[in-house]
DNA sequence: CCCATGCGATCCGATGAGCGGAACAGTCGG
DNA sequence: CCGACTGTTCCGCTCATCGGATCGCATGGG
């Protein structure tokens, strides 16, 4: 039953590293018996193992992880835009990818300043509504990813995420026609972000490019010209690259 | 059946991160109709997706890789004195853990000169028995660990593996008392290898550290003292490092 | 000191989900 | 046009999974 081994493994998280069984049955609203075996049987090939207090992630994970051929080919080749980003601005830059309904952080490059506020993590996922790199995603996807993305409640991450659907769509199409996204406070109480989309030569995206830093200190639409050339370069480069033909 | 699921994902490797239902199949030892419906799970878990010509490793994959901490946490501890080591000696220097039987790369720094023959990667796996590192490791292992690693036959994967396990015990007494193990074409013809163990306080090993170059250019017993001293030196760092007590 | 609580593992009977051979449609290349 | 291949679906049989209950153990509050 893979929902269930999924459900087990979906109970780990950046900030819940290491569970015990009971801890991971709650989370995955499993019962303990059929937990305990699950997690015994992932043990035994390694994609859980045991750590003094529960269990946590195994090696497995992290060889199957180092496989996945999508961030890692995106990766490479936006690095040196990243990095280009990051020495313009000396904020905090950002690679994200829509895995609906949320956006995962690829790679992240820290700022030069101290960036104690921002939470993202590489293999960290936020939901799309809230973050610039998910607005400016979705704002290029089709219609269906984004009832998908806006399906259920939207929860209020700050004090500036737009929990109200209409408005978010509004937000998007203005997204679509300026390129560039903005994020006050809607993800995270204290940082501001502006985003642009990386796009397939037919202009379906592929993922989000984005600087970060701390809300009312700078003013996001200042930057936007360079993160909407860092993108528009990486886009360049991308299409360049036959990998990304059906990716 | 999470046995099944593994020989599905088993099939993916760095030679092969793409591959098409059949031949998932035939890797993993399967039926067609199986295989089909599990990947067709994984998919809808994201743990896999559908590629041009197949499937491949998903991003969920790529998730949990992150959340592995023990590599992590290695790792982060690790980075300095292997920089150092790469600094010193110019050659590329990598950090294994033993997997039995084999022994999976954490990290690798690549060295200053072509590096065209080194085949390792992060996250790729050798046969413990035919590198430095899984025998700088097993040196320090209870005896069934050794047993575990040293069952089956003993595969030529160069000019120089040691094939015979009782020359291998012979050795790995060796390698515990000199503290060094060496390598010299057994797991890739034309490199050589030097590796220490990283060791708990109480002698139980954690991983390797080890250096690479081009068999015969370079004379691994004139690295070992530099490799000694990187490895103490880490040793005193994870042993400062309350998250390893029972790592 | 002892009992309550929560832990993880194990047992076991009913049942439902996975197995795999076969047949299916689709797509190449000759 | 046809063979060889792909990936998917069908379906009856079987066995592995489910989950409530129980067990042994560790912890700690009274």
């Amino acid at each position: 039953m893979i929902a269930r081994v999924s459900a087990v493994l979906g109970a780990f998280s950046p900030e819940h590293p290491v569970l015990r069984v009971s801890d991971i049955a709650r989370r995955a609203g499993l019962a303990k018996s059929v937990t305990s075996r699950i997690v015994s049987e992932l043990v035994a090939e390694d994609f859980l193992e045991r750590a003094d207090q529960g269990v946590r992630v195994g090696i497995r994970m992290f060889e199957l992880g180092e496989l996945a051929q999508r961030s890692k080919e995106l990766r490479q080749l936006a690095l040196s835009a990243m990095a280009d980003l990051r020495q313009a601005t000396g904020l905090t830059v950002q690679l994200s990818v829509l895995k609906v309904p949320d956006q995962v952080y690829v790679e992240i490059l820290m700022g030069r300043s101290a960036q104690l506020d921002i939470r993202s993590r590489i293999g960290g996922r936020v939901p799309a509504y809230a973050t610039a790199g998910g607005k400016a995603v979705l704002a290029h996807s089709g219609p269906d990813i984004v009832d998908r993305a806006l399906a259920g409640e939207l929860m209020s991450l700050g004090p500036g995420t737009i929990t109200d659907p209409a408005a978010l769509r509004r937000q998007l199409a203005r997204v679509r026609d300026e390129g560039v996204a903005y994020e006050t406070e809607e993800s995270n109480p204290g940082i501001s972000c502006a985003a642009c989309p990386i796009l397939r030569a037919d202009g379906t995206p592929i993922a989000a490019i984005s600087v970060t830093g701390p809300a009312g200190q700078i003013d996001m639409a200042q930057l936007a010209p360079a993160v909407k050339i860092a993108a528009l370069g990486l886009n360049r480069r991308i299409r360049a690259n036959s990998a990304f033909s059906s990716l």
